[in-house]
DNA sequence: ACATTAAGTGATT
DNA sequence: AATCACTTAATGT
């Protein structure tokens, strides 16, 4: 664990801040589709993602569900912190989307270091910055795009994070995270097939265009 | 062999 | 892009 959290990080934080983080940090694994995080919850720490990817999703009254981003190795929770600044309920889900192993951060901590060490501030900043310019883009899909570029993008990401062309879902799935119909996944699915952009199995989809 | 689940298709709004 | 109704294909028991 020790020797995870120095090889992702070890380059980003300065020597003591390393040192106070493996003190004081708690261990924490997930398994696959496991709720890290859910709705409404009180968030008392804020993660560090050590290994796998997790899915962040918004969901309505009714229970519908729309992927937001998803978060791998050497990232943190934009969310989460800006929970933490203000002792809000969570508004997000985070769902392991593969095993995750992660460090998590008493939120006291986080705010402390955001004085004591340069580091911590630069890279607190520049995740907020990285999401910031994430949920612009998400913005825009929704907004101006077309759903077969927001289901290309999503394919695209969803290989990227899982390391691995090879996408196992099934089209309800998909639907369900783009929040559309399965019947729309299943069409535009086999139109990107066309494009020769991926190539279509039963519970398989090969990214091939990355 | 039969039931269940995933995926494909045409028509309609 | 969503929904309906229906078909076809793959998989599980």
């Amino acid at each position: 664990m020790r020797e995870k959290f120095r090889n992702n990080y070890s380059y980003i934080f300065e020597k003591e801040l390393l040192q106070e983080i493996e003190s004081l940090a708690v261990y924490k694994e997930f398994k696959e589709n496991d709720i890290i995080i859910d709705i409404d919850h009180y968030i008392v720490s804020i993660p560090l993602v050590l290994d796998g990817a997790i899915k962040i999703m918004r969901q309505d009254e009714d229970g519908n569900e729309l992927i937001l981003y998803f978060i791998e190795r050497g990232d943190t929770c934009a969310m989460t912190l800006s929970c933490c600044m203000g002792q809000s309920k969570s508004k997000i889900r985070a769902v392991a989307e593969t095993d995750v192993s992660m460090l998590m951060i008493p939120k006291q901590k986080m705010k402390e270091w955001l004085t004591k060490y340069g580091t911590w501030q630069e890279y607190i900043l520049q995740s907020y910055h990285g999401r910031m310019h994430e949920f612009i883009e998400a913005l825009d899909t929704i907004a101006f795009l077309n759903m077969d570029m927001r289901l290309l993008k999503y394919l695209r990401d969803k290989a990227m994070v899982i390391g691995n062309d090879e996408i196992y879902t099934t089209h309800k799935e998909i639907a369900e995270d783009l929040h559309t119909s399965r019947v729309v996944i299943s069409r535009l699915l086999k139109g990107l097939e066309k494009d020769g952009k991926i190539k279509l199995n039963r519970n398989n989809i090969h990214v091939i265009d990355l």
